[in-house]
DNA sequence: ATCTATGATGTAAGCGCTTACATTTTATCA
DNA sequence: TGATAAAATGTAAGCGCTTACATCATAGAT
C-alpha cells in the first residue's frame, strides 16, 4: 500500500508511457495499441489507481452528473421514481446527485445552487412551481431542466408527468357518480406543492359543476403521514358528520382515514367512501383494498433519465412535454352513498 | 446573461481585487476587510457567480462529499435512514452521494469505485459483508467506513446498527412463549444480505434450543414485496398446513402473508400468528395491527452522519461500534396457538 | 528507395480554484 | 515620530487530469 494515492503520472511512469496515453487508454481505448493497453491496465491494477474525478471534470468540463431534488425521499412514489432514474442514469455512466427540499421552495433554490456548484449537467425537479432564482440559474448554466410529476402543455420547460387537475377531477367524478353529495378532502400541505393544489382544484371544479359545494372546513391540510390522516379524519367527521366521501391526498393519508373510520365504527364503503392517490405497492395486499389513482412513478423516472441523456449526448435543446396517463383503480373503499341514520 | 459562466477571476476583476482575496472572502470571511467583502459579494451577485466545485476540490483536496450505498432506496427503512443521514450531512455542509447495490456485492464494489472516483471522504454501507475489493479500496484511500444496520463488537470497521441475530431470537422467543411449535419463515433473499442471514440464524438457534425443528421447506426466500409475501404464504400453507406461526423478513412480506391468510380463511391470530420486521410507519394505522420489531432507522442515519463528520473534521481514526436497541412491538397478529381442526 | 497518408505516442498548456509565501497596509507602542 | 507587530492583500505555483498539436513510426503507393 502506497503512502499516497497513485496518479495518472504514476501509472504512466510505471507503464513507461506518457500521461496522454494512459488517459487515452481510459477514455478512448481504440486509439491505443493493444500491447500498451495491457501494460497500462496492469499498471493500474498493481498500483490500485482510481481516477480523480474532480481533476477529470476540471480538465474535460464534463462531470457526468445529474441532479434531482425531491420534496422528500421518504415517500414511496418519490423513492420509486428516483430508483428508476438512478438505475438508468448509472447504466449510461452518469451519477445522480440527490437532494431534498422538504416541500420548501427556498430550500429547493439552495439545493439547486449547491448542485450547480457540483457541476450537474441536467436537473430534475418535482412540480413546475419553483423559486425564480432556480430558473435564472438554469438559464445561466444552460442545462436541461425536467419538471416531473406535472404536465403542462404550455410549459417553458420540459415536463414528464401527470395532469394533476384532471386526476383530481376524475376521482371526484367517480364519487359523484356513486351519488355522494357531502365531500371532505384530506390533502397534503398545499404550500409549495403545486401538484396537491392542482388536484384540489380539479376536485373543486368538478364538484362545482355538479352543484356540490366544498367549504374551507371540509378541506384539511396535513403532513403526509398515516397518523396525521387519522387525526384529520377524526376532525372532519366531528365537524362534518354528514360527510360520505373523503378524498385523500395520497394512499398513506387514506390508510390513516380508514383507521379513523374503523375507530368511529363507520363501515367502508357502506357508511363512507375513501380514496387515496398513488397506488403504492403495499395497498394491493391490505384489506379493505383502497380505491386510488395510480401514479406512473417508475415510468417517470426511466423516461426522465432517457430524455436527459439524449439531451446531453445529442446536444439536443428540444423541450419535451410528456403526459403520462393515470388510471382510477376502483377497489373496495368506494361505493354508493347510503344515507346513515343520524341523531 | 454572459456567454460564459463567470469564474473567480471574473469576480476578482470586477471587484478590483485578486483571486486570492475572493477565495478568502468565500472560505474564510474573517480574513477579509468588511468593505472588500461587500464589494466582492456585489460582484458575485451581479455576475451570478457560482463556484466550480471540481476546481475547488482539486485545489483544496476536499470534496465535502460522503458516499452511501444501500441495497435499494425503495424500501422505507433505507429511505428513512438516508433521509436523516442526508439531512444532517447537508446541515454540516456535506453532500451525500447515494448509490444502490440491488443486494449484489459485486455491484456494491463497482459503486464503491465510482464513489471513490468522485472523491468521497467517508463511506456508508449496509451490513458488514462486503467484497474484499471494497475493504482494499477503503484502506488505500484511508477514508472512514461505517457499516450500518449491523452490530458486531469485534468488527474491524465502525458499525452502527442492531444485533440482527438477537432480534431474530427475540421474535422466536415471543412466539415460543405463545406455545407455537410449528414455524414457517418467509425471509428476504439471503444471498448478499447478512442481516437477513443473521436474523434467520437467531430464529433457528432459539427454536433449536426449544426442541423445535425448522425444515428447509419451512424457510422461504423471496423478494421484499407484498405480492411475493402473499405467494410465499400460500406455498408455505400448502406444504406445511400445520404451521401456526410465520415469521416474516419485513413488514411488507408480513402484510402479504396476512393477505394470503385472509384468502385462505385463516383468522389471525386465532389460527395463525404472523410477525413482521421494521415497524414501518404505515402499519400503525392498518388492521389487524402487525406485531413487529422496530428498526431505529432514523437514529441510525443521524448517528452515522454525526460520527462521520466528527471523524473527518476531528481527523479522528477511532472506530465506533454502536448497538442500537430494538423493541418487540406486540400488536394484534400474534397470539396463543390454538389447534385447528384438520382433515 | 522516396514520398505520403495514417496511426500511435508524446509534449505541454491549461481547466478554476486554493494556499504558502511575499508584500503592503494598518495598528500599536515606546 | 519611528520601529515593530499584526492584519490584509497579492503573487504564483500547483492540484490531476484532458486534449490540441507536434512528433515519430509504419506501411502502402510510386
Amino acid at each position: 500500500m502506497t503512502i499516497k494515492k497513485p496518479t495518472l503520472q504514476d501509472v504512466a511512469d510505471y507503464a513507461g508511457v506518457s500521461t496522454a496515453t494512459v488517459s487515452r487508454c481510459l477514455n478512448q481505448p481504440d486509439k491505443v495499441k493493444q500491447s500498451l493497453q495491457e501494460k497500462i491496465r496492469e499498471a493500474i491494477e498493481t498500483l490500485g489507481y482510481v481516477p480523480h474525478g474532480a481533476a477529470r471534470a476540471l480538465a474535460s468540463r464534463r462531470t457526468f452528473t445529474i441532479g434531482a431534488i425531491v420534496p422528500t425521499i421518504d415517500n414511496a412514489i418519490f423513492s420509486e421514481a428516483i430508483q428508476y432514474l438512478q438505475r438508468d442514469l448509472t447504466k449510461a455512466g452518469y451519477t445522480l446527485l440527490l437532494a431534498q427540499s422538504s416541500y420548501s421552495l427556498d430550500e429547493e433554490l439552495r439545493e439547486v445552487q449547491s448542485l450547480l456548484t457540483q457541476g450537474i449537467e441536467g436537473l430534475v425537479l418535482v412540480g413546475e412551481d419553483h423559486h425564480q432564482g432556480v430558473f435564472d440559474a438554469i438559464e445561466q448554466h444552460r442545462i436541461p431542466l425536467v419538471n416531473i410529476w406535472t404536465y403542462n402543455p404550455e410549459s417553458k420547460y420540459s415536463c414528464i408527468g401527470i395532469d394533476n387537475a384532471k386526476a383530481g377531477q376524475r376521482i371526484a367524478e367517480h364519487l359523484v357518480e356513486l351519488e355522494h353529495r357531502h365531500f371532505g378532502v384530506i390533502s397534503g400541505i398545499l404550500r409549495g406543492n403545486d401538484r396537491a393544489q392542482q388536484r384540489l382544484e380539479g376536485i373543486k371544479q368538478h364538484l362545482q359543476q355538479n352543484g356540490i359545494g366544498l367549504d374551507d372546513g371540509e378541506v384539511l391540510e396535513c403532513r403526509y403521514s398515516g397518523e396525521q390522516g387519522r387525526l384529520a379524519m377524526h376532525e372532519l367527521m366531528t365537524h362534518h358528520p354528514q360527510t360520505t366521501a373523503v378524498i385523500c391526498g395520497n394512499d398513506i393519508l387514506a390508510l390513516g382515514a380508514l383507521c379513523a373510520a374503523r375507530e368511529l365504527g363507520l363501515s367502508v364503503p357502506e357508511d363512507i367512501s375513501i380514496t387515496g392517490f398513488d397506488d403504492i405497492e403495499i395497498i394491493a395486499v391490505i384489506s379493505p383494498a383502497l380505491t386510488t389513482m395510480n401514479s406512473p412513478s417508475r415510468r417517470m423516472g426511466a423516461q426522465t433519465a432517457e430524455y436527459l441523456i439524449q439531451c446531453i449526448e445529442g446536444d439536443d435543446q428540444r423541450v419535451e412535454r410528456c403526459e403520462l396517463g393515470t388510471d382510477l383503480i376502483v377497489r373496495e373503499t368506494t361505493g354508493v352513498a347510503v344515507s346513515r341514520g343520524r341523531a
